[in-house]
RNA sequence: GGCGCUGUGGCCGAGCGGCUAGGCAGAGGUCUGCAAAACCUUUUACAGCGGUUCGAAUCCGCUCAGCGCCUCCA
């Protein structure tokens, strides 16, 4: 039995609000698609929170056998400022602050964004297609949608009809949205003339003079509309109905309802099986977000440089941070929970360590410990499994980390278990922590000179101690403790860690 | 105004009707020349008020507090 059947996996859909099995389309395969950054400015870390989740998805499903193909793309035609005639795309309006081409704009902070993915250690989608290569096939996708009535054209400028569509099937099913509740509230926007409804939306936005992104179109030259990329890439990359469909909560409405839309009406069925949406990092109980000031660079979380934060922390102690909390909670950022993270963090990985260096002596069973790690293994999968519970995961993690401990400390002996069960423990726990939670040794162990330096003190301090000398014995131990190396004795000799 | 979500011990954070979450911090102990680490033991809970149930942090109602979406946003 293959991992895949042995543990399935349960997961959160949006679409039916309910936890459903996961039952891919294709059996071995799964089409995932997740909206990335617009790059029009620097992710922040609340836009990591989302593409972590996302990653850990990709990671466990790969790791149960699944064939996986991994859409993420980058926006880079920018969204209008605002929804009236005369707004300016975001990319044009910084090109024009900085005086770049628009593709510079873009260029720049696609990088920044995958500098960021890397030291995050996250895992590089299969494609990664950008909505500028993609303009043929989303004026294919408008055509067709005034091909079947569900689009009309104003002056050059292609909207999408709402209450047309809604006459034939269900706007707003994703959401909870009543078409009359979203005519009646909601802000009123200006310029709304050519619209013949507020619910409308565009596909197609014909270029003012002064507009910098344009293309030709059987309608004039203009630019593509908000929600148009995704719904033609997912389906040219993943086809026209694809597994999981992801993103973070604030895109249900309006970019996902408009996504389905879009889809039904040119296509005539559903796009997405299963609708994930992770959930905001909050600041004080507040969404994180660039507007509201209160967003912090990467960069700035790494060298702590912020006001709000007491010192810097390293990505893989976010990382672990992050992995605390379900993808569909709020999370709340503060100095304490990160401290408090990095010493858990730190405890994990010293346990990979031990892990690493035990040897299996083979010793009188003990069937219970037997028992209980069978069912540490299988608990593994269980929790990923329900919903990618990363925070009930990590608490197995940690039993399994006090085993290790205690085999070290000599409390328990590797031979207790079978070597099947203790080959198969190690595995899964270094699978899990490194292969699926994606976290790794946070300094690169490429430390030999460092390692034979510090091994000559070591001894020297041996020596010492041997004298009965712990003048110099602790003198060598403070002294490097105050450059940040800390010792550590133990039955088997002296260990270092570096801070 | 409409729709929806959250409120767990000193902190973070799981939990989806009965069974120890976990991490950090605190206390005691083992080990150590002393430390550190590790190990063992251990204290602090479910916003408030009602209700359903043999049994509720978990379901229902009300109250209070906070948040999100409805405009671009992960």
């Amino acid at each position: 039995m293959s991992l895949k059947e042995k543990y399935p996996i349960y997961l959160y859909n949006t679409l039916s609000k309910k936890k459903e099995k996961f039952e891919p389309i294709h059996e071995d395969s799964v089409g995932m698609y997740v909206c990335g950054p617009t790059v029009y400015s620097d992710v922040h870390l609340g836009n990591v929170r989302t593409f972590m989740s996302f990653d850990v998805i990709y990671r466990y499903l790969q790791y149960l056998g699944y064939k996986v193909r991994y859409v993420r793309n980058i926006t880079d035609v920018g969204h209008l400022e605002n929804d009236a005639d005369e707004g300016e795309d975001k990319i044009a309006q910084k090109a024009r602050l900085e005086k770049l081409e628009p593709m510079e704009v873009v260029q720049r902070y696609t990088n920044g964004f995958h500098d960021v993915l890397n030291d995050f250690n996250f895992l590089p989608p299969s494609i990664e297609p950008c909505a500028t290569g993609h303009i043929m096939e989303q004026i294919e996708m408008v055509q067709a949608l005034l091909d079947k009535g569900f689009a009309y054209e104003v002056n050059g400028s292609v909207y999408f009809d709402v209450v047309r569509y809604d006459k034939d099937f269900s706007y707003g099913k994703l959401s909870g949205r009543k078409i009359e509740e979203l005519m009646e509230g909601g802000r009123d926007l200006d310029n709304q003339d050519e619209k013949r409804n507020k619910v409308d939306f565009a596909l197609w936005k014909k270029a003012s003079p002064t507009h910098i992104m344009r293309w030709n179109s059987p309608w004039g030259e203009g630019f593509p509309g908000w929600h148009l990329e995704c719904s033609v890439m997912s389906t040219k990359y993943l086809g026209e109905t694809f597994d999981i469909h992801g993103g973070g909560m604030d895109l249900v409405f309006p970019h996902h309802e408009c996504e389905i839309a879009q889809s039904v009406g040119s296509k005539g069925k559903d796009p997405v099986k299963y609708w994930l949406h992770s959930n905001m990092l909050t600041v004080n109980d507040q969404k994180m977000s660039k507007s509201l000031g209160n967003s912090f660079l990467p960069q700035q979380l790494f060298s702590g440089d912020h006001p709000l934060l007491d010192r810097g922390y390293g990505p893989m102690v976010v990382r672990f941070f992050m992995l605390q909390s379900h993808y569909s909670s709020t999370l709340d950022f503060s100095n304490e929970a990160l401290t408090a993270a990095e010493k858990g963090y730190k405890r994990l990985m010293d346990g990979i360590k031990i892990a690493k260096g035990l040897e299996y002596i083979e010793g009188p069973a003990d069937n219970e410990l037997e028992d209980k790690v069978k069912t540490l293994i299988d608990q593994l999968f269980t929790h990923l499994g329900d919903d990618f519970n990363t925070a009930k995961t990590l608490a197995v993690l940690f039993e399994i980390t006090t085993l290790m401990n205690n085999f070290k400390v000599g409390n328990l002996t590797t031979g207790a278990l079978s070597k099947a069960s203790f080959d198969t423990l190690v595995q899964h726990y270094q699978g899990f922590v490194f292969d699926v939670l994606g976290l790794k040794e946070e300094e690169e162990s490429d430390h030999e000179l460092l390692d034979g330096i510090i091994d000559v003190l070591i001894k020297l301090r041996l020596d010492a101690k041997a004298g009965k000398n712990y003048r110099l014995s602790d003198k060598i131990r403070d002294d490097l403790k105050q450059v940040g190396v800390t010792l550590k004795d133990s039955k088997e000799g002296t260990e270092y860690s570096i801070d």
